[in-house]
DNA sequence: ATTCAATTACGAAATAAATCGTAATTTCAG
DNA sequence: CTGAAATTACGATTTATTTCGTAATTGAAT
């Protein structure tokens, strides 16, 4: 039983798994396509940083046509519990309910998202 | 009116400024008796990361005299807010919602806490 | 004044992350 | 088969971050 160590991905490497949690697989050409919407960077920059992603377990590749696909090889909701939890402890000093405070208070949500939160809130204090 | 361009602290940074903000004010050498209950680096090092957080202003620095004291020059709010932002884009796609449903779920809160958010959430659905 | 302990200053090295140029490979159209 | 276009491989460079050794400075005690 290994406890198959967690690995951190990088800034970049995130802004590469968004785009594939998105789209469950992709070329690098079309990964690429997506990130110059929000950033600039050369196509090579992008392929090496998905091959190290490969190499690392990030990303899972199938080379068997000359275009390589790539797919997440990391769950998004393991890699936000992940995030999310350090970051509670690194900057809410460990208190789950300061952050939501926070989150709350600075970005704005609709009624009905509030409605969904509600739900949930309730389900915690009936449990 | 300049933008003041915001600074984003590294990782180790992080772990001063939360020091610093618990403490208000403090020594070199309190920050990294602090420092050393959870990780594990020289004195110098600590020194050398609070000398660069001074100059690029996440710190000020007093030293009058030979002891020199360092305090916080940006807000825990602040900080929080711009880190919170960031992560609800690159991990939850934009969506506070998600993310505080995840929170939610992922670390339990006592029923205070929950009635605290509860509370917060009543006021923004009367707003 | 001299010495000692603590501190700061400085610079360099080690490590990690991101970037990109160029060469090699693959596929497909002709 | 051959050439062109697209893609991958590779290695090097750059930039950011972290680490630490050593020297200089400070202040207090004697």
């Amino acid at each position: 039983m290994s406890a198959s160590k967690y690995i951190k991905p990088t800034e970049s490497e995130l802004e590469i798994l968004q785009i594939l949690w998105a789209k469950r697989v992709a070329s690098v050409r079309e990964v690429h396509e997506e990130l110059l919407k929000t950033k600039d960077a050369g196509y090579t920059t992008t392929l090496k940083l998905m091959q190290i992603m490969n190499e690392k377990g990030l990303v899972k590749r199938d080379d068997t046509s000359k275009t390589h696909f790539y797919q997440p090889a990391v769950s998004r909701e393991k890699t936000q519990k992940h995030l999310l939890g350090k970051m509670i402890n690194t900057l809410f000093s460990g208190s789950t309910t300061e952050l939501v405070i926070q989150a709350l208070g600075n970005h704005k949500a609709s009624p009905d998202e509030l409605e969904e939160i509600q739900k949930i809130l309730t389900d915690l204090k009936n449990q």
